[in-house]
DNA sequence: GTAAGATTGGATTGTCAAATCCATTGCGAG
DNA sequence: CTCGCAATGGATTTGACAATCCAATCTTAC
């Protein structure tokens, strides 16, 4: 799947040696980490080098340049999200597992008071607009995260927990929604009260849904 | 000590000419169109001169430095929004006004097919972490909106349009993260999809507070 | 009208980031 | 072992940006 339309000369996705790959690696974590807490532009290489322990010559010997760099740390992040919740996600076939998944993203924010947001959502607030590139794996990531979702939602369509009437589509992306405006404003707010009263009011919603007559609360 | 913090002369917010007023006007709405599209730090003193048509000791003779700028840009952003969704949201006594509010968001939205996001928004998300006067000053204008949506739906608890279980508080802040959530979105999937599928539900969760006996649709 | 101060022009300085270069060291297949 | 290529170190180049300076020109209060 990874065709590159880079105009400058394709570096290896893997290096070929063990100690390449860990080198490569160190930088990828260390610009994530760089670039979760600054920005990307707020990220210089020379930081980036110092953070990973390398040298300059290091950074542009496993990546083109700046962008393809920053190429990097969204796939990682990406990842790193999608795995983090994979377990809650794969298990999405009744109101509790929604409401599980729910507490793994809060407990997420809660320890830095919402500080830092979202990786993926930062990378796309800064990105998106100047980068077409960035844009695009971006949308594509966020496909995979409401894509889960909605397969969660399915079936419970499908087990009967929801009546046939509710929209998966619509719903997985309200819930994605919930998720990010309320990072966004706790990043502002420092508190998590945002992404909880947006979680649950949608939650609640999606509960309005359920087979049996609701008495919700 | 107890002076100012700042390492710089403070400006006057106003100049004392009609002709410095409109020059440091000129400044800032050139500032405020720039960073919305590129970022703050995606755009330089020297663009914001040739945008604005002036010299660079004009900028720096109305402003302290690019931070005071971005204060400036800050209050012009929360300004613009506020005043512009003022009317809409005065009137929110019913849930019709409630969709119309709605109605405002999306379609402003919709000409750029979600780029941009909101103003707010990407200022919050690029500053707030590493600049604790812009974070404050954020968050007072995320405070305002939501507190005007608050109001409105405090309003229709008081005219017995919802129910007096609703809480104005919880489902003000979802619709904000609503709104923020599903411009971010929209961002990246360059569509408004999101942003409605998020104002709708909430709004859907809303109407199930609604006095009378439910028939939602 | 006329001074005092506000406003403007544009050259300039110091700093730092992105990217390149070349010389060296280390790894790994044969 | 040893040759070829991967990996590394660090100096260097080039350019852009934030911020300053001083001289010149408008505004306005009197």
């Amino acid at each position: 799947m990874g065709e590159r339309m880079s105009s400058h000369v394709a570096r290896p996705d893997a290096p070929s040696t063990r100690k390449g790959r860990a080198t490569r690696d160190r930088i990828v974590a260390a610009a994530a980490d760089l670039m979760y807490r600054h920005g990307v532009a707020g990220t210089s290489t020379p930081a980036v080098r110092d953070a990973a322990g390398v040298s300059s010559s290091q950074i542009y010997h496993y990546f083109a340049d700046k962008d393809d760099l920053t190429r990097a740390v969204i796939a990682f992040q990406s990842d790193a999200i999608l795995s983090y919740q994979a377990p809650a996600l794969a298990r999405l076939d009744s109101l509790a597992a929604l409401r599980a998944w729910r507490d793994v993203v809060v407990d997420a924010a809660r320890p830095g008071n919402g500080a830092g947001g979202c990786p993926l959502g930062s990378l796309s607030s800064e990105l998106s607009d100047d980068q077409p590139w960035a844009r695009a794996a971006l949308a594509s990531s966020f496909a995979a995260w409401s894509g889960a979702l909605r397969a969660g939602l399915a079936a419970m369509v499908d087990n009967g927990t929801l009546r046939p009437g509710a929209d998966p589509d619509r719903l997985a992306l309200a819930l994605l929604a919930a998720v990010q405006g309320g990072l966004l404003l706790g990043q502002a707010q420092r508190s998590t009260d945002a992404l909880e009263a947006a979680l649950d009011t949608v939650i609640e919603r999606i509960s309005g849904h359920a087979a049996e007559c609701p008495s919700q609360g």
